[in-house]
DNA sequence: TCTTGCACCTCTAGCCGCTAGAGGATGTAG
DNA sequence: CTACATCCTCTAGCGGCTAGAGGTGCAAGA
């Protein structure tokens, strides 16, 4: 059993120690055991809770939801009926982020298209923010 | 020349009331008349000024770019180099934004069209968040 | 006129998920 | 033994608000 410092942590989950003390103090990772001088010493098992954590934040899960994930990964024998109920709803949120990101993206290819590199007071850019009526989605 | 109340201004405007205050407290919001009552007197110039910084925010500008274009605005002879500049830079964020999204569908899709809805230990969700391994995509 | 009750005021603190920095202790290589 | 990286704790800050406490202003109804 190696002892895996803190650094060695962060480098090997690609999660950064700061970050990785945060989620010590929030309840995300359990504490680990202490060297001599009071340095953390991690276990195997916590590289492996790192790595799910981080999947599960580049995946935009909130912490909350990545608690009860991680509460479903250790009882096995539960239906998977939440996990999947909370996919699902990030699935959704996604889907609907998309599409308004979609429409955004529309009107500033507009704004950006009618800006004929001129004056201020000719420039699409400003005169589109300035009045929401000519926008082509009328609620963002 | 009615006076506006800052509740008044809020409803015209769909911002809110305290996010007025905040607007004024971090200076994008220039500070209004006040009444006797020491009570915030807005005028017709405020709530164009409102209106288009509700725009630019759900637009997904930032505060600081915002302030940039207000003071575009307000100096009609600039070239509008700057402002096409900001816009297309939201432009870029919001195409990468969604490639990234449309990424994350595709993973959680398969997270969830994997569940087979049974118990945790077959679970593909908690299976792929476990080991990235499993993702289509190498970097999210 | 008085009172009810909503809208307004300021101020401070909290949200999320970190990130930065101060000021000090530990651990390791030369 | 010294230099230096890494570690420790603690507090404060980021963006863009939002919530609440504790108090004042104001208009309309009895």
């Amino acid at each position: 059993m190696k002892k895996i410092t803190i650094g060695e942590a962060a480098r090997q989950s690609g999660v950064k120690v700061p970050t990785i003390r945060y989620y010590e103090s929030i309840g995300l990772l359990a504490e680990p055991d202490r060297s001599e001088g009071n340095q953390r010493s991690y276990e195997q098992s916590h590289l492996h809770r790192l790595a799910f954590i981080r999947h599960a934040r580049e995946l935009g899960f909130e912490v909350d939801a990545i608690r009860t994930l991680l509460a479903l990964q250790d009882d096995p024998n539960q239906s998977c009926a939440s996990a999947d109920a909370i996919a699902k709803a990030r699935l959704i949120e996604v889907e609907q982020k998309i599409r308004s990101l979609t429409a955004l993206k529309a009107e500033l290819e507009t704004m950006v298209e009618g800006c004929g590199h001129g004056r201020i007071d000719q420039c699409r850019v400003i005169e589109v923010l300035a009045d929401h009526g000519q926008c082509m989605h009328p609620r963002h």
